[in-house]
DNA sequence: TGTTATTCGTTATAGTATAACATATCAACT
DNA sequence: AGTTGATATGTTATACTATAACGAATAACA
C-alpha cells in the first residue's frame, strides 16, 4: 500500500476530483456542502500539509469574507465528521482525506521536515484488532500518527 | 496482549512499583528525577486517566506548591521525553506509561465514559510497517489511539 | 571552590477551541 | 406562496492549552 500525499502527482486534478467527488457524495447522502464547507476543503486540499484552523481563518479573512474562529471550526467538524477530511492531532491541525468514500482509520505519516502529510490507512490493523479482541475494548475511532521524514528530505537531509 | 489499565488491580503497588522503576531507571542513567516530576508522575500514576496540564497544576497549588504553567510543562517534557509518561494526543492531556523502561510506540484504549485510558503497544505494527516499507517513509516516533468503550462502560451501557 | 550545565521561578503572551445566543437560510409540506 | 421546523451562519466573549524569554538557584564535577 503507497501512501499518497508524498510523490509527484497532477495537483490540479487531485484538488478537482476530491471536489467533484465530495460533491457527489454530499448529493448522494443529502449533505450541504455549503459554500464555507467546500472552499475550507479547497483549502484544505491546496496542499498535501496539515493546516492549522487559524491559517484557514487567514485564508477565508483575505478572500475578503469576515470569518470569526466557529465558523472555521463548524466546517472542520463537518469535513471531519463526514470523512472528507481529518484531524492531526500530533499537530492540532487539519488535512484533506486522502481517500474520502470510505469509513476508515486513518494513518497518517507527518514530515517534520517540510510538513507535507501523507495518508494510507488500514482495514484491520493488528495492533490495535489485538488489543481490543482481548480487553473487550470497542473501538469507535482509530488514529495512527506516526512522525518521521519523508523520502525527499531523507534524500536532501543525505 | 491484554492491556494495562481496565483490569481491577492493587492501585497502591501499582503506583509504587512504577515510582520505584523510575527511580531506578534515572539512577541508571544519570537522569534527575527531581521532586517536581516525581511528583507530576506520582499525580499522573494515581489514575489510569488522561490528564490535562492544568489540571495538575491545580493539583500541585493545592499541595501548596506556588506553581506555573512552565514548571507543568518541564516535568511533562521530561517525563514524556523519557518514556515515563505518553501524550494523549487525542485530548490533549498526559498519562502515565505503563510499560516503562522499552522504547515503544504506545497504543492507547481511551474510554469515552470513564476517561480511563489503558495502553498496550505495538512492537511492529503491520499498518504503520507496509506504509513505511513501500514509502519510504523513517517513523521517528508514532502513536496509535482509539477512542471507543472500555468493558466496564460497555456492560454499564448495556 | 570555582565553573558549567541543568533546573526552577516568574511574567507575559501565543495558539487552539468552544459556549451561547441571535439571525438567516433551506426543505418540505399545506 | 406561506408556514414551520431543521440546519447553517454571524457575532461576542471566554476557556483551555502551550511556549518564549530571562534571571535566580541548585547540582555536578574538575
Amino acid at each position: 500500500m503507497v501512501p499518497i500525499g508524498f510523490e509527484r502527482h497532477d495537483h490540479a486534478d487531485c484538488v478537482e476530483a476530491a471536489i467533484a467527488a465530495a460533491d457527489a457524495r454530499c448529493t448522494e447522502n443529502g449533505l450541504r456542502l455549503t459554500p464555507i464547507r467546500r472552499r475550507v476543503l479547497e483549502i484544505l486540499l491546496s496542499r498535501h500539509c496539515a493546516i492549522g484552523a487559524y491559517d484557514i481563518l487567514d485564508i477565508l479573512k483575505s478572500d475578503g469574507v469576515k470569518a470569526q474562529p466557529p465558523l472555521v471550526y463548524r466546517a472542520l467538524d463537518f469535513l471531519t465528521g463526514h470523512g472528507f477530511a481529518h484531524r492531526v492531532e500530533r499537530l492540532n491541525a487539519f488535512v484533506a482525506c486522502a481517500v474520502p468514500g470510505q469509513r476508515h482509520a486513518p494513518v497518517l505519516l507527518i514530515c517534520r521536515t517540510c510538513a507535507r502529510v501523507a495518508e494510507t490507512h488500514a482495514e484491520d490493523d493488528t495492533a490495535l484488532g489485538r488489543a481490543t479482541r482481548d480487553s473487550g475494548f470497542v473501538v469507535e475511532r482509530a488514529v495512527m500518527e506516526a512522525e518521521g521524514l519523508c523520502p525527499t528530505c531523507q534524500e536532501n537531509a543525505t
